[in-house]
DNA sequence: GCCCTTCTCCTTGTATACCAGTTGGCATAC
DNA sequence: GTATGCCAACTGGTATACAAGGAGAAGGGC
């Protein structure tokens, strides 16, 4: 199923609309596009440097997959971060994960995936990377386990909701804490897998991701009360009443 | 947020995008475009009287929600039906609705919604329903389960999930002995969440969604076997070669 | 008769033109 | 100074025009 998707990449030349759609998702995870920023067609137009068609399709495109609003011939709109709905794709991952794991318990025999991922979490302090290649590790982590379980179409939902959270996990990864913690919890959650407990994986996997989405919301928190405060001071200085 | 997306329907006017949309998908519903069915836009453009761009958009959405392919330069093409797929998809609805089961149980009282659906499926045979009808039923049974456990972004997946299934599994009630089963099945499944019985709901609805599984299997098959002489009487009605 | 070449038509992808409706500002009346 | 109504510019939705490339038929060579 996921290879239906893929015929036109096999001429190794995505459209137009593909790559514009990949540049604005880019640049909404890079806060180049704040939440809440207005713009409309004609912007992105002039910025990339296509026409209005591709542009629209992928704008369409984010619209459906919840990054963007459009308001009737008022502009677009980046999609304020909204808590509620990220801690509830959270919810779902861990639905997602813990019947992924479920299902891996279950088999004869660990799929080859779960043997390659103990050679990149289980390993030793040294060997152990930080800052940001570990958000994407991290994502490829629970991407695998999911994808290992079997269930393409249960891989393909779960890989559009840890994509959706992913403009905030990232955050996740800027504590050295939070790092340390995740290559532990990892490795005993393989451990957990290769040695059949079901339930003690559910279990790890399930503290695990509240656990980040809690962190997530403080840091979030934070990052909105710091917001605020910056905000005041510049009315202040602004002398609007 | 979900107010968000009402700002368009305010207007009671849906972009005619989203008309075709809606017709399209229809038609590939009732089997007016079979699986396999080949057809440009320009087919389309013809049988809706509109223009490319509102055609293009909706055939676009609705290849990436799966019911569409997109060969370049060559046509379009529904998506043939895929029964591995299908059963995956059928394989999620059961993971969701546990997960929802699981939380219903969780609460202090059953929310009221779940108390309204006793009303329609705890009922004595002389008031149940059969034909069509029950099938936008059976789906509003399921869905209102999973929503009422609060978790809005899992009820948009599994919304999403079972308007995928509904194309095969209408087919399901085409059956007295099945209609009668969902009845009872429904009825046990509810009484289950009012007395808190997390396990025993979970495995009621895990067998209820796998026999239905099953079942729509052998009569798929069936049915597709009979649209497909249904649809070469027509041509040879028509005197295409 | 069969295979290979070529050429034409048709396909989707992209760009542009047109339309209806919204918005914000400016002129005007009070 | 304030309120109000109108207008012009701008917006997304829709229609049309153009471009590039592939599928398949037609025709020539053998």
């Amino acid at each position: 199923m996921a290879a239906m998707h893929t015929r036109r990449r096999a001429g190794a030349s995505p459209t137009l609309s593909e790559r514009i759609y990949a540049q604005l998702k880019q640049m909404i995870f890079d806060f180049e596009l704040l939440p809440g920023d207005l713009f409309s067609e004609a912007d992105i137009v002039a910025r990339v440097g296509a026409s209005r068609t591709p542009v629209r399709e992928a704008l369409q495109r984010l619209r459906r997959e919840g990054y963007l609003e459009v308001h009737l011939r008022s502009g677009w709109q980046v999609r304020p971060l909204d808590f509620r709905t990220l801690e509830q794709l959270y919810d779902v991952r861990i639905v997602l994960e813990c019947a992924a794991l479920e299902r891996l318990c279950a088999m004869a025999e660990p799929p080859p995936a779960i043997v390659a991922l103990c050679g990149v979490w289980d390993v030793p302090l040294a060997r152990r990377r930080g800052d940001e290649a570990l958000s994407e590790e991290d994502r490829a982590f629970h991407t695998s386990l999911v994808a290992a379980a079997g269930n393409d179409e249960m891989a393909r939902i779960h890989r559009d909701v840890s994509e959706r959270i992913h403009i905030v996990r990232r955050l996740d990864f800027t504590q050295a804490a939070r790092i340390s913690a995740t290559y532990d919890e990892h490795a005993a959650i393989l451990e957990a897998i290769v040695r059949r407990r079901a339930d003690l994986a559910k279990r790890l996997m399930s503290d695990h991701i509240a656990v980040s989405r809690d962190e997530v919301r403080k840091i979030t928190l934070h990052m909105l009360h710091e917001a605020r405060e910056r905000h005041a001071r510049e009315e202040k200085a602004w002398g609007t009443p």
